[in-house]
DNA sequence: TTGACATATTCCCATATCAGCATATGATTC
DNA sequence: GAATCATATGCTGATATGGGAATATGTCAA
Protein backbone atom coordinates (compact mmCIF):
# COMPACT_ATOMS: atom_id res chain seq x y z
CA UNK A 1 0.00 0.00 0.00
CA UNK A 2 1.08 3.67 -0.76
CA UNK A 3 0.41 6.68 1.26
CA UNK A 4 -3.66 7.36 1.96
CA UNK A 5 -4.39 9.89 -1.10
CA UNK A 6 -5.22 12.99 0.21
CA UNK A 7 -8.79 13.06 -0.37
CA UNK A 8 -9.28 10.59 1.99
CA UNK A 9 -9.90 12.02 5.04
CA UNK A 10 -9.51 16.04 6.15
CA UNK A 11 -6.72 15.00 7.94
CA UNK A 12 -4.68 13.52 5.05
CA UNK A 13 -5.92 16.84 2.76
CA UNK A 14 -5.34 19.64 5.68
CA UNK A 15 -1.71 18.10 5.84
CA UNK A 16 -0.51 20.12 2.98
CA UNK A 17 0.64 23.56 3.58
CA UNK A 18 -0.76 25.50 0.89
CA UNK A 19 -4.17 23.62 1.51
CA UNK A 20 -4.02 25.17 5.08
CA UNK A 21 -3.72 28.47 3.56
CA UNK A 22 -6.34 28.28 1.37
CA UNK A 23 -8.24 27.23 4.11
CA UNK A 24 -7.26 30.06 6.39
CA UNK A 25 -8.68 32.40 3.61
CA UNK A 26 -12.02 31.04 3.06
CA UNK A 27 -12.78 31.65 6.70
CA UNK A 28 -12.73 35.09 5.80
CA UNK A 29 -16.01 34.72 3.48
CA UNK A 30 -16.04 32.92 -0.06
CA UNK A 31 -13.87 32.97 -2.55
CA UNK A 32 -13.86 32.39 -6.60
CA UNK A 33 -11.05 30.51 -7.64
CA UNK A 34 -8.86 32.84 -9.14
CA UNK A 35 -9.82 35.28 -5.80
CA UNK A 36 -7.75 32.83 -4.12
CA UNK A 37 -5.01 32.47 -6.48
CA UNK A 38 -4.25 36.25 -6.75
CA UNK A 39 -4.98 36.71 -2.85
CA UNK A 40 -1.99 33.80 -1.67
CA UNK A 41 0.09 33.82 -5.03
CA UNK A 42 -0.76 30.43 -6.17
CA UNK A 43 -1.63 29.65 -9.76
CA UNK A 44 -4.86 28.82 -11.02
CA UNK A 45 -4.69 25.27 -12.17
CA UNK A 46 -3.36 24.15 -8.78
CA UNK A 47 -6.07 26.39 -6.54
CA UNK A 48 -8.41 24.35 -8.49
CA UNK A 49 -6.96 21.02 -7.80
CA UNK A 50 -6.13 22.30 -4.41
CA UNK A 51 -9.92 23.32 -4.07
CA UNK A 52 -11.18 19.79 -5.58
CA UNK A 53 -9.64 17.77 -2.73
CA UNK A 54 -10.73 20.21 0.02
CA UNK A 55 -14.40 19.74 -1.67
CA UNK A 56 -13.73 16.01 -1.84
CA UNK A 57 -13.05 15.47 1.69
CA UNK A 58 -16.09 18.00 2.78
CA UNK A 59 -14.09 21.09 3.99
CA UNK A 60 -15.30 23.50 1.00
CA UNK A 61 -18.63 23.96 -0.71
CA UNK A 62 -19.03 25.78 -4.08
CA UNK A 63 -21.53 27.93 -5.69
CA UNK A 64 -21.67 28.90 -8.95
CA UNK A 65 -22.08 32.48 -9.54
CA UNK A 66 -22.14 33.10 -13.49
CA UNK A 67 -18.82 32.69 -15.18
CA UNK A 68 -17.22 32.40 -11.60
CA UNK A 69 -17.50 29.69 -8.86
CA UNK A 70 -17.27 30.98 -5.06
CA UNK A 71 -15.97 28.62 -2.67
CA UNK A 72 -16.91 28.94 1.10
CA UNK A 73 -15.80 27.09 4.10
CA UNK A 74 -16.95 24.26 5.87
CA UNK A 75 -15.95 24.59 9.05
CA UNK A 76 -17.70 21.51 10.53
CA UNK A 77 -15.60 19.37 8.73
CA UNK A 78 -12.74 19.81 10.66
CA UNK A 79 -14.48 18.82 14.00
CA UNK A 80 -13.63 15.12 13.97
CA UNK A 81 -9.96 16.51 13.76
CA UNK A 82 -10.20 19.06 16.45
CA UNK A 83 -11.75 16.17 18.82
CA UNK A 84 -9.05 14.16 17.99
CA UNK A 85 -6.47 16.66 18.32
CA UNK A 86 -7.88 18.24 21.86
CA UNK A 87 -7.78 14.82 23.47
CA UNK A 88 -3.98 15.34 23.95
CA UNK A 89 -4.90 18.99 25.06
CA UNK A 90 -3.63 18.09 28.84
CA UNK A 91 -0.59 16.92 27.50
CA UNK A 92 0.76 20.73 27.53
CA UNK A 93 -2.42 22.63 29.38
CA UNK A 94 -2.37 20.80 32.64
CA UNK A 95 0.06 20.83 35.74
CA UNK A 96 1.88 18.17 35.46
CA UNK A 97 0.72 16.66 38.83
CA UNK A 98 -3.00 16.53 37.54
CA UNK A 99 -1.07 15.19 34.33
CA UNK A 100 -0.10 12.35 36.25
CA UNK A 101 -3.38 11.51 37.96
CA UNK A 102 -4.80 11.36 34.77
CA UNK A 103 -2.48 8.85 33.27
CA UNK A 104 -2.71 6.63 36.69
CA UNK A 105 -6.69 6.56 36.11
CA UNK A 106 -6.58 5.43 32.42
CA UNK A 107 -3.84 2.66 33.48
CA UNK A 108 -6.56 1.93 35.98
CA UNK A 109 -8.80 0.98 32.91
CA UNK A 110 -6.39 -0.75 31.03
CA UNK A 111 -8.01 -3.64 28.99
CA UNK A 112 -6.85 -5.60 25.72
CA UNK A 113 -4.50 -7.97 26.42
CA UNK A 114 -2.05 -8.10 29.19
CA UNK A 115 -1.40 -4.90 30.98
CA UNK A 116 1.57 -2.89 30.54
CA UNK A 117 4.74 -4.92 28.40
CA UNK B 1 7.81 19.11 -5.73
CA UNK B 2 5.70 15.95 -4.94
CA UNK B 3 3.60 15.32 -1.45
CA UNK B 4 5.51 16.89 1.54
CA UNK B 5 7.08 13.94 3.46
CA UNK B 6 5.99 12.41 6.55
CA UNK B 7 8.20 14.46 8.68
CA UNK B 8 7.82 17.41 7.26
CA UNK B 9 5.78 18.10 10.17
CA UNK B 10 3.25 16.86 12.78
CA UNK B 11 -0.05 17.64 9.85
CA UNK B 12 2.04 15.36 7.97
CA UNK B 13 3.21 12.55 10.28
CA UNK B 14 -0.36 12.39 11.73
CA UNK B 15 -1.95 12.28 8.26
CA UNK B 16 -1.40 8.70 8.73
CA UNK B 17 -4.33 6.58 10.70
CA UNK B 18 -1.90 4.15 12.14
CA UNK B 19 0.16 6.85 13.52
CA UNK B 20 -2.80 7.90 15.27
CA UNK B 21 -3.54 4.93 16.48
CA UNK B 22 0.11 4.51 18.35
CA UNK B 23 -0.28 8.09 19.52
CA UNK B 24 -3.62 6.92 21.18
CA UNK B 25 -1.88 4.15 22.93
CA UNK B 26 0.98 6.60 24.10
CA UNK B 27 -1.45 8.54 25.88
CA UNK B 28 -2.02 5.87 28.33
CA UNK B 29 1.76 5.27 28.91
CA UNK B 30 5.02 4.34 27.59
CA UNK B 31 4.89 1.21 25.63
CA UNK B 32 7.90 -0.61 24.52
CA UNK B 33 8.13 -1.34 20.70
CA UNK B 34 6.73 -4.84 20.83
CA UNK B 35 4.44 -3.26 23.41
CA UNK B 36 2.47 -1.38 21.03
CA UNK B 37 2.94 -4.09 18.40
CA UNK B 38 1.04 -6.09 20.30
CA UNK B 39 -1.63 -3.97 21.56
CA UNK B 40 -2.32 -2.76 18.16
CA UNK B 41 -1.92 -5.62 16.13
CA UNK B 42 0.85 -4.56 13.81
CA UNK B 43 4.27 -5.70 13.16
CA UNK B 44 7.22 -4.85 14.45
CA UNK B 45 8.97 -3.56 11.60
CA UNK B 46 6.12 -1.62 11.03
CA UNK B 47 5.83 0.05 14.45
CA UNK B 48 9.50 0.86 14.27
CA UNK B 49 9.10 2.78 10.96
CA UNK B 50 6.15 4.25 12.43
CA UNK B 51 7.91 5.69 15.75
CA UNK B 52 10.68 6.69 13.83
CA UNK B 53 8.53 9.18 11.86
CA UNK B 54 6.59 10.20 15.31
CA UNK B 55 10.23 11.01 16.70
CA UNK B 56 11.29 12.61 13.44
CA UNK B 57 8.64 15.64 13.98
CA UNK B 58 8.74 15.72 18.23
CA UNK B 59 5.69 13.49 19.02
CA UNK B 60 7.11 10.98 20.60
CA UNK B 61 10.54 11.06 22.91
CA UNK B 62 12.31 7.28 23.60
CA UNK B 63 14.26 5.80 26.26
CA UNK B 64 16.46 2.87 26.40
CA UNK B 65 15.31 0.42 28.74
CA UNK B 66 17.50 -2.73 28.76
CA UNK B 67 16.73 -4.37 25.27
CA UNK B 68 13.78 -2.81 25.07
CA UNK B 69 13.06 0.81 23.67
CA UNK B 70 10.53 2.79 25.74
CA UNK B 71 8.38 5.10 23.34
CA UNK B 72 6.72 8.08 25.13
CA UNK B 73 4.13 10.91 24.24
CA UNK B 74 5.20 14.21 23.73
CA UNK B 75 1.81 15.55 23.35
CA UNK B 76 3.28 19.24 23.43
CA UNK B 77 4.04 18.55 19.85
CA UNK B 78 0.43 18.43 18.89
CA UNK B 79 -0.41 21.87 20.32
CA UNK B 80 0.58 23.80 16.55
CA UNK B 81 -1.97 21.64 15.04
CA UNK B 82 -4.43 22.44 17.70
CA UNK B 83 -4.05 25.90 17.55
CA UNK B 84 -4.49 25.90 13.76
CA UNK B 85 -7.91 23.94 14.30
CA UNK B 86 -8.84 25.83 17.24
CA UNK B 87 -8.74 28.47 14.93
CA UNK B 88 -12.30 27.17 12.91
CA UNK B 89 -14.00 26.30 16.10
CA UNK B 90 -16.61 29.01 15.92
CA UNK B 91 -18.00 27.60 12.58
CA UNK B 92 -19.45 24.35 14.36
CA UNK B 93 -19.46 26.24 17.47
CA UNK B 94 -21.50 29.26 18.08
CA UNK B 95 -24.88 30.31 16.81
CA UNK B 96 -25.16 31.19 12.99
CA UNK B 97 -25.86 35.30 14.09
CA UNK B 98 -22.88 35.25 16.40
CA UNK B 99 -20.56 33.46 13.35
CA UNK B 100 -21.93 36.23 11.17
CA UNK B 101 -21.02 39.15 13.61
CA UNK B 102 -17.53 37.66 13.33
CA UNK B 103 -17.06 37.69 9.54
CA UNK B 104 -18.71 40.69 9.52
CA UNK B 105 -15.78 41.59 11.65
CA UNK B 106 -13.17 39.43 9.55
CA UNK B 107 -13.71 41.43 6.10
CA UNK B 108 -14.12 44.80 7.87
CA UNK B 109 -10.23 44.03 8.45
CA UNK B 110 -9.44 43.38 4.47
CA UNK B 111 -5.96 44.43 3.39
CA UNK B 112 -4.16 42.65 0.91
CA UNK B 113 -3.99 43.35 -2.77
CA UNK B 114 -7.52 44.48 -3.43
CA UNK B 115 -10.62 43.72 -1.51
CA UNK B 116 -12.96 40.92 -2.40
CA UNK B 117 -12.74 39.43 -5.94
C1' DT C 1 31.93 -15.57 22.62
C1' DT C 2 27.59 -17.37 21.82
C1' DG C 3 22.80 -17.40 22.01
C1' DA C 4 18.47 -15.15 22.54
C1' DC C 5 15.57 -11.51 22.47
C1' DA C 6 14.28 -6.53 20.96
C1' DT C 7 14.53 -3.19 17.63
C1' DA C 8 16.06 -0.96 13.41
C1' DT C 9 17.09 -0.98 8.60
C1' DT C 10 17.06 -2.37 3.73
C1' DC C 11 15.08 -3.66 -0.66
C1' DC C 12 11.08 -4.13 -3.56
C1' DC C 13 6.78 -2.61 -5.55
C1' DA C 14 2.45 -0.52 -6.41
C1' DT C 15 0.60 3.81 -5.74
C1' DA C 16 0.07 8.69 -5.16
C1' DT C 17 1.59 13.21 -4.87
C1' DC C 18 2.33 18.19 -6.60
C1' DA C 19 4.07 21.77 -9.67
C1' DG C 20 4.17 23.39 -14.37
C1' DC C 21 2.42 23.73 -18.67
C1' DA C 22 -0.90 23.07 -22.16
C1' DT C 23 -5.42 22.41 -23.16
C1' DA C 24 -10.27 21.30 -22.56
C1' DT C 25 -14.75 22.48 -20.69
C1' DG C 26 -18.16 26.10 -18.99
C1' DA C 27 -20.56 30.29 -18.88
C1' DT C 28 -21.57 34.82 -20.58
C1' DT C 29 -22.03 38.41 -23.87
C1' DC C 30 -22.13 40.13 -28.38
C1' DG D 1 -22.16 31.00 -33.43
C1' DA D 2 -17.76 33.50 -32.03
C1' DA D 3 -15.00 35.73 -28.82
C1' DT D 4 -13.89 35.98 -24.01
C1' DC D 5 -13.30 35.23 -19.37
C1' DA D 6 -13.26 31.56 -15.50
C1' DT D 7 -12.35 27.15 -14.15
C1' DA D 8 -11.19 22.31 -14.65
C1' DT D 9 -8.54 18.55 -16.46
C1' DG D 10 -4.65 15.97 -18.61
C1' DC D 11 0.06 14.91 -18.97
C1' DT D 12 4.96 14.73 -17.38
C1' DG D 13 8.64 14.27 -14.13
C1' DA D 14 10.76 14.07 -9.67
C1' DT D 15 9.78 12.31 -5.32
C1' DA D 16 7.87 9.85 -1.44
C1' DT D 17 5.10 6.55 0.61
C1' DG D 18 3.90 2.09 3.33
C1' DG D 19 3.53 -2.84 3.64
C1' DG D 20 6.09 -7.30 3.40
C1' DA D 21 9.94 -10.03 4.02
C1' DA D 22 14.58 -10.55 5.02
C1' DT D 23 18.29 -9.09 7.51
C1' DA D 24 21.23 -6.10 10.23
C1' DT D 25 22.20 -3.95 14.63
C1' DG D 26 21.85 -3.71 19.74
C1' DT D 27 21.66 -5.37 24.32
C1' DC D 28 21.92 -8.50 27.75
C1' DA D 29 23.04 -13.01 30.04
C1' DA D 30 25.50 -17.21 30.64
Amino acid sequence: MARRPTTFDPFNAVAEPRRRKILNLLMRGERSVNGVARMLHFKQPQVSKHLRVLKQVGLVRVRGAGKQRMYRLNGKGLKPMHDWVSSFERFWNESFDRLADYLKELQSEEKPHGPKE
